[in-house]
DNA sequence: TATATACTTGAGTGATCGCTCAAGAAACCC
DNA sequence: GGGTTTCTTGAGCGATCACTCAAGTATATA
């Protein structure tokens, strides 16, 4: 006795269209109009397929952080583990796909977490998340030898993240040559 | 013929407390009405002293910036130059009276830049002159020796700033270790 | 003490915030 | 095509935004 019909938009599509605004203009800086007018959503139609503003950001960040975890751990299948640590400095400033240079789960947290918000938490599991595909890497680096294995690779993979963040922040400046800092993140790695 | 009567208050000490506040909350997360009840002004007081929400933060831009380089130029007095860059990291994690860990230069600069806001513009360009800062530093170790003359102290700033921020930014998560971040900092430099 | 001047107060401005909901349009099964 | 259900539309909700201003108060000089 069903008689849908089905929405005229691409949910998927939209998530990601929606990521790159508040990767861009953040979470307070990005309004209901911006949404609407981007995802060529009236409100009902916005509300009725995402819940709320906060709902759809989840969504944005589960979408970023679970690409950024699939894109290391492809770069690692091809290049092993170590080069692809060395490999994604370089590549993760010069994507010219992104809105933004600096990191969406470091800006969300950075915004977000002074007000206790939930999307803090959220941003700050993933980050967790990351660091532990970062330690991952270096671990299997040390088990080839690769890297020698006197270091601990949970060490190593929290002062890579934050190396990777200051990174990307400094990508967006334009008195920072990012790709110079890039390369001496790149040669740290080949000293250990 | 001048008759007239004092502020109430100490604009400096309330664009030390506005500073504190905007570094937490950052801008659009700070409204007028926390700046009244933390500043103890009713909305005609705050325009008549500061003009705008703006410009008290501008002002507060300022104070943060002069304050930071007057730290650490008092630090390489005190220590010289290469020790004083090897003890900022942990100094700045640990710094107690800040509310927060995070650069207030770095928040700014990242909520506000793709709007392209002016205080983006001034705390880019704070950031700017305390780049320059470190690179006097790099510098006049490089003269004493303390640090080889073959690396470039420009160069050497911008990668030091940009541990620096990602460090800030990490010293903020429960999950990281900062402190052992800051010591890979510094110890960083004595291999230089 | 009288008066001029600056500071303080708080109600209130229009604009925008995230969000709701009733009504109309469209697509499905029978 | 008829009937049912979902999707789409957009006016509009109360709350909050940054900000204004006229009236009241306090403090200086004369």
């Amino acid at each position: 006795m069903l008689m849908p019909r089905k929405p005229a938009y691409d949910r998927d599509a939209l998530i990601a269209k929606a990521r790159d605004i508040f990767w861009r203009q953040g979470w307070a800086g990005t309004s209901l109009k911006d949404l609407e007018r981007e995802l060529k959503l009236k409100p009902g139609s916005f509300y009725a397929a995402f819940g709320s503003k906060d709902a759809l950001y989840a969504l944005t960040l589960e979408s970023y952080a679970n690409e950024g975890v699939a894109r290391i751990k492809a770069l690692a299948e091809k290049l092993g583990p170590k080069e692809a640590l060395k490999a994604q400095p370089r590549l993760v400033i010069e994507a010219v796909e992104n809105p933004t240079k600096a990191c969406m789960l470091a800006k969300t947290f950075a915004e977000l977490q002074a007000k206790d918000h939930d999307l803090a938490d959220q941003a700050a599991r993933h980050m967790t998340e990351m660091k532990a595909c970062f330690a991952e890497l270096f671990r299997s680096a040390q088990e080839t030898g690769e890297i020698r294995a006197d270091h601990d690779p949970d060490r190593l993979a929290a002062r890579y993240q934050s190396d990777i963040l200051g990174l990307r922040l400094s990508a967006e400046r334009k008195d920072v040559d990012a790709l110079e800092i890039a390369a001496d993140i790149a040669s740290d790695i080949d000293r250990l």
